[in-house]
Formats: structure tokens, C-alpha cells, sequence
DNA sequence: TATTTTCCGTTGCAAAAGCAACACATTATG
DNA sequence: CATAATGTGTTGCTTTTGCAACGGAAAATA
């Protein structure tokens, strides 16, 4: 199976080839797209980093992803209710491609290279994008908030090979993404610290249990 | 786009046309599958229903997947790592058509019609895939069991265009899928009666709200 | 550099959820 | 049909989590 489907040097590559696309530049802070009505919006970002966003009507805040470099993201990936409101906010400066499902998927006239090849690697794509959503699901339905950051960290480490990495979030935006009070997440990490557990410094964590 | 490939008929029409796959029935309780190992798996359920269930080293169980007709599930979604135990178990009889990612994917040699239609449509089917666990997941994020059950409810109303429904679980399987307490859970269910927010006749639920 | 804003770390208290246990109903099974 | 197994409904108690508030650190901004 053709799971090293390069991405990043394809999308170097050809990202210039194709016409049905726009290209743009966000600076941190900035609303990239919203998911508001469905126009089978797929959006790959080139560069930087930007979370999707979910406000409720408690007000809680909910970072339903997390995308860095050469994420694939969009509103063709929802069903659109009504009772949501989901943002993708550049965390950094950011490049972001814009295509249509539709474009991509029937290919546009001039047949070009770029076309061809994504649309040939598009099932990989979205493929790995499942597996990742598969991973954020097993997170989620961890009973506890100790559990929560253990598995979250656990993760990390296994990406990063190495029992030491820096976190991608802060620690306000690592419990909306785990879809917990920040300060009883805090108090957990405090315990998991005590515990021997982990070790925190600054923003690095490394995982000190077998 | 796309959205209304119609999988039913054309698994019906060509589900013998290909030798590349295997086809077996299974009875209630059976285990259709475990993820373990990767082989790239991907199965597709033609009739019956099945979860997917993952226990953890706590025991607690977690309902991952609920599968209905037509369901595309496999091991070729998740990146599997040692401490994950899961397992397709069949809540009913069960039939399941079994085949390769990779041959799907490569199309087979015959070059057979279901091959070339699957392959087409595979982006499709993924996609649909996708928003089914976008779903889960803004399920999953809710902070309360009041939210996960009233959104879980509110999922099935849209589904069935009534605001009457029956639940596909039983209640201790509904607790696995939203991740919670049993007790707890029917705790809140009484809660949301007595508020008013529900009706509750068996297996069926109406929504009284708004 | 001064000042504002965001983030970190902490705590007491309240609310929610989990745990364990039980009786009873319903559904499978010999 | 008798009996076992599973599911439902409930409750008291414990633990975990959420909420609100605050001071200080760090980072962004004027």
C-alpha cells in the first residue's frame, strides 16, 4: 500500500501547476474558513499552524483538530447542523491551499498534472485523515483526565520516538482539545508530576513510567 | 459530487463478480474481526449489525463503532498500537464481505467490474467515513452526559426526520458508546423525563424539546 | 520600555459522574 | 417450562471534575 505517499514534495512540486485553486496567506489570529454551508470546500495547509474551532452554547470551546504542516482540512469532512459553529484559526502565520471536492474529484479540463496525481492519491489522504480521527476518538473516550494526558502524551512520544517532546498547544488550548476544565487538567497534570508520572519543564514534557 | 453513490445496489449487483474477496456469516455474539495486526483489511457489512469494541487495561468497555448495513469497517482505519484491544463483534447475524486495501486499491487482475466501480467510488465511501466520526467525535467533546445523550438524540431525530426514534442500543450499550457511566447515565435519562426534555417507551424515544 | 493581554498555577467549594450493590424485568437457553 | 443470563432501574456513598476567583509570570503590543 502506498502509505509514504509523499506529500510534501508533490505538493512543492505542483502546487503552481493547477488553476482551480486559490492560495493564501493568514496571519495569526485570523478566521481561515468557516463551515457554515456546504460548497465541498478541501483546503491543504502548506504551512504554519491553525486549529478548527467548535463554540457551543454553554460557551465552551472545543478544539475539535489540531493541523500542522500539509493538513488536510475542510468542510467536505462535515455535516453541517445548524446548532454548530466551527472556525479553523491560524495559530501562526499560515499557507493555505483552497480546492473544491468537486474540482479535485472530476478532475478540471486541462487534465493537469497536479489533478491527476491527487486525485490518484486522494483515498490515501483521506485514509490517513481517518486513522487520525480514529486516534482523536480513542483520546476522547478515555474515562478520566489523568487517562486523557496520559494517552495524549503517549501518543506524542510514540510520534516523536523519543519519551521527550514539546507539547503543540498551550496548556489552555491542550484542555479544549481534550475536552476538559483547564483547571482541573492542571490540578491532574500537578498529580502526575507528584506521582512520577511525568516531568514538565517549560513546555517539554517527558514520560518517566516503564 | 458525488454524495449518492449507491452502495446498496451496487453491492448487490456485483457482489460475486470479484474473486478477490471473501464473503462469511457470522451469528449473534461471533467476532467478526480483531484489529492486531496490519493487513490492510477492509470489510464491508451487508447485512446484520456489529460493533466495534475496544476494552482497556481499567476493563471499562468502550463501544468505538456502531455498524448497520452497508457499513465500511477494517482494521486498514486505524493505526494500531500495542495497547489496543479491538474487536468487530456481531450484535446480530452478520454478513461480511472481506477484502485487501490493497487489492481494491491496486484493482485485481481480472480488472472486474466491482473492482473498477469500488475504486471509483472509494474517495466517496472514505469520506462518507469521515463525517460519520466528525459526528462521533462532536459527540464525544460534549462536557456532560445531559449534552452526550441529547445530542446523540438529536442525532438519531435528524436521521429518521422525526422526533420520535428507537435507540440502536440497548442502554448498557448506549453508555459504552457515549463513554459514561451506566448508572450515571440512566440517572440522567430519569432527569431528562422529569424535565421534560424526552418521553421514554422502551426502545422508543421522543423528543419534546423545541 | 511601559502597559496590556494572555497564560500559568493554585485553591475552596459545588456539582457531576463513577462505583457498588441490589431487586426486578426481560430475554435466552437447556 | 425451568433456569440462567442479561438488561433495567434505583440508590447511597465516594471520587472526580467543573466553576469561579485570584495573583503572578510571560508574552504581545503600543
Amino acid at each position: 500500500m502506498n502509505t509514504n505517499f509523499d506529500i510534501e514534495n508533490f505538493i512543492l512540486d505542483f502546487s503552481n501547476s493547477c488553476q482551480k485553486k486559490q492560495k493564501k496567506v493568514f496571519s495569526k489570529n485570523e478566521v481561515v474558513t468557516t463551515y457554515i454551508k456546504n460548497r465541498n470546500q478541501l483546503c491543504i495547509l502548506l504551512d504554519g499552524n491553525a486549529d478548527l474551532v467548535r463554540y457551543d452554547l454553554n460557551g465552551n470551546r472545543t478544539i475539535v483538530e489540531h493541523f500542522s504542516k500539509n493538513a488536510l482540512f475542510g468542510e467536505v469532512f462535515y455535516t453541517i447542523t445548524t446548532n454548530n459553529e466551527l472556525l479553523v484559526e491560524a495559530k501562526s502565520n499560515c499557507t493555505v491551499l483552497f480546492y473544491s471536492y468537486d474540482d479535485i474529484f472530476h478532475k478540471c479540463r486541462n487534465n493537469c498534472k497536479f489533478h491527476q496525481t491527487l486525485s490518484e492519491n486522494l483515498p490515501q489522504l483521506i485514509l490517513n485523515k481517518v486513522t487520525d480521527l480514529n486516534m482523536r476518538i480513542e483520546l476522547l473516550t478515555k474515562r478520566s483526565t489523568r487517562d486523557k494526558l496520559l494517552g495524549y502524551f503517549s501518543l506524542l512520544s510514540t510520534r516523536k520516538l523519543s519519551t521527550s517532546f514539546e507539547l503543540p498547544f498551550s496548556l489552555t488550548d491542550l484542555a479544549d482539545y481534550l475536552s476538559v476544565d483547564r483547571s482541573a487538567m492542571m490540578r491532574e497534570l500537578k498529580l502526575l508530576k507528584e506521582d512520577g508520572f511525568i516531568e514538565k519543564i517549560g513546555n517539554r514534557i517527558t514520560l518517566l513510567y516503564k
